[in-house]
RNA sequence: GUGAGCGUAGCUCAGCUGGUUAGAGCACCUGGUUGUGGCCCAGGAGGCCGUGGGUUCAAAUCCCAUCGCUCACCCCA
């Protein structure tokens, strides 16, 4: 049995790649309008980083990292989110100085030792966004706006659910109003739920179980426990959302995985992913720059799944197509094939997608090579053409063809073709 | 970590109450056109039937193990 990629990676091939590339080219382009610039961190960072960002007791550095010793004995880890990685360089080089609001984003990889399933790798891709210095309820609501636009962009709908996680104030109540409520019910939860009230009693909120479900919509709601500076900010996010014009639901069942989050929380949802039903989620984590050992500044981020958003445009029809050839020079004979392939390097030159073939197959052959990688005009070049020092340029759509005369300056030549293919693009 | 389903050509799959040389569609190559693509027709190439063991006169087919993939749970983008 040959190599093949690890359980969880996966290639991504000429023909799913443009989708990508269409969608890191939207969110760029959205990412730049909205004043953010790119930043990009290493992958592997000390272990310590994610602990202390992330969280001990979560399932992800409990049990999800790709952790292990580098040659020196130091512990490293692949990283398995962005914001801690973005953060540690926003602190690092001391970028609150520069601008005293800094907006950030990057696109890459992450790794999670997981189960692999639909919607979910080992090593899946990111597009994060983060805005550092500023605790205005403005921002969580442009920062939305902004996911929401990425999506639009691309053509998908999706719905946006938002909630508040309180802060270190006020969640340690609504925790022990939880605890209670769930003391009252022990004997009626799931075992999952079991587990998670002992180990992380939020969690229980979004039991996929029916009869959990059930018992806890009577359960305390943490936007009741919030504290008077949480509620106005919750209130403040909603009505800047509402100012946008930015569809949302409140779900005050929505909890995040991650220690970091305080206060705002959002979900981009879809129904079309198989059981995973986010494309994107984020939050407020103010308090973590600070607690990363830079300065006391408020944030916001969000991340968008690259592969997940990559599944729902092919399921809505919104792949786009392998990238094609502008030209392509069939040549008949040892000479035109030492012609053309000088030709085709000019044209490449004066900036033409042009492609030939070097086999020395048969006319038949390359004509079929070029309608097969979709090349909008064909130069055929044998013998009889070049001794006339001609060439005939045919149009791939229309059947069409014309001899055009070579010229020995290839370069203007080879500019003046440019100049007619665009003119005919097909 | 737990559960279920599936491994046959490059891809999608048929064949599986055991029975000769294992099939189709798509893709690929050649020809039908001495030098003209898409459609059509003809031909061709391409398989340790995931791997190992067992049952049997005989295994792609039945049994066991193992590896891999997929989906779901947990959790998450």
């Amino acid at each position: 049995m040959s190599v093949k990629a690890l359980k969880g990676f996966k290639d991504i091939l000429p023909g799913e790649v443009e989708t990508w590339q269409r969608i890191e080219q939207t969110a760029r382009d959205i990412f730049q309008r909205f004043g953010f610039n790119e930043i990009k961190v290493p992958i592997l960072e000390k272990t310590t980083l994610f602990k202390r960002s992330i969280g001990e007791a979560t399932d992800i550095v409990e049990k999800e990292m790709y952790t292990f010793a580098d040659r020196n004995g130091a512990s490293l880890t692949m990283r398995p989110e962005g914001t801690a990685p973005v953060l540690r360089a926003y602190v690092e080089h001391g970028l609150q100085v520069k601008k005293p609001v800094q907006r950030l984003y990057t696109i890459g990889p992450m790794f999670r030792h997981e189960r692999p399933q639909k919607g979910r790798l080992r090593q899946f891709h990111q597009l994060s966004a983060e805005v550092l210095g500023s605790g205005l309820a403005m921002l969580d609501a442009e920062v939305m706006a902004m996911a929401a636009l990425v999506l639009r962009e691309l053509g998908l709908t999706v719905s946006l659910e938002i909630n508040s996680l309180g802060c270190r104030k006020c969640r340690p109540g609504f925790n022990q109003a939880l605890v209670d409520f769930l003391a009252q019910h022990a004997d009626k939860l799931c075992n999952d739920c079991e587990r998670r009230r002992q180990t992380n009693p939020l969690r229980v909120l979004d039991c996929k179980n029916e009869h959990c479900r059930e018992q806890y919509k009577n359960s305390p709601s943490i936007l009741e426990h919030l504290c008077k500076d949480c509620r106005e900010h919750f209130t403040e996010v909603r009505k800047n959302l509402d100012l946008l014009n930015i569809d949302y639901k409140v779900n005050s069942f929505m909890v995040r995985g991650l220690d970091y989050y305080c206060r705002t929380t959002f979900e981009l949802l879809t129904d079309n992913l198989g059981a995973q039903s986010a494309v994107g989620a984020g939050g407020r984590y103010d308090g973590l720059v600070k607690q990363l050992g830079g300065p006391d500044v408020p944030g916001i981020g969000f991340a968008l799944g690259l592969e997940r958003l990559a599944l729902l445009m092919e399921h809505q029809g919104l792949s786009s197509p392998e990238s094609k050839a502008d030209i392509f020079i069939a040549a008949l004979g040892e000479e035109a094939l030492n012609r053309a392939f000088i030709l085709v390097h000019a044209l490449r030159n004066a900036g033409l997608a042009a492609t030939m073939d070097h086999q020395g197959r048969s006319l038949k052959n390359q004509m079929k090579q070029a309608g097969r990688m979709g090349a909008s005009f064909t130069l055929i070049m044998g013998e009889e053409e070049l001794s006339r020092n001609k060439v005939i340029l045919r149009d791939m759509a229309s059947r069409e063809q014309q001899d055009l005369e070579l010229s020995t300056d290839l370069s203007s030549w080879a500019a003046d073709l440019k100049k007619i293919i665009n003119q005919n693009p097909s």
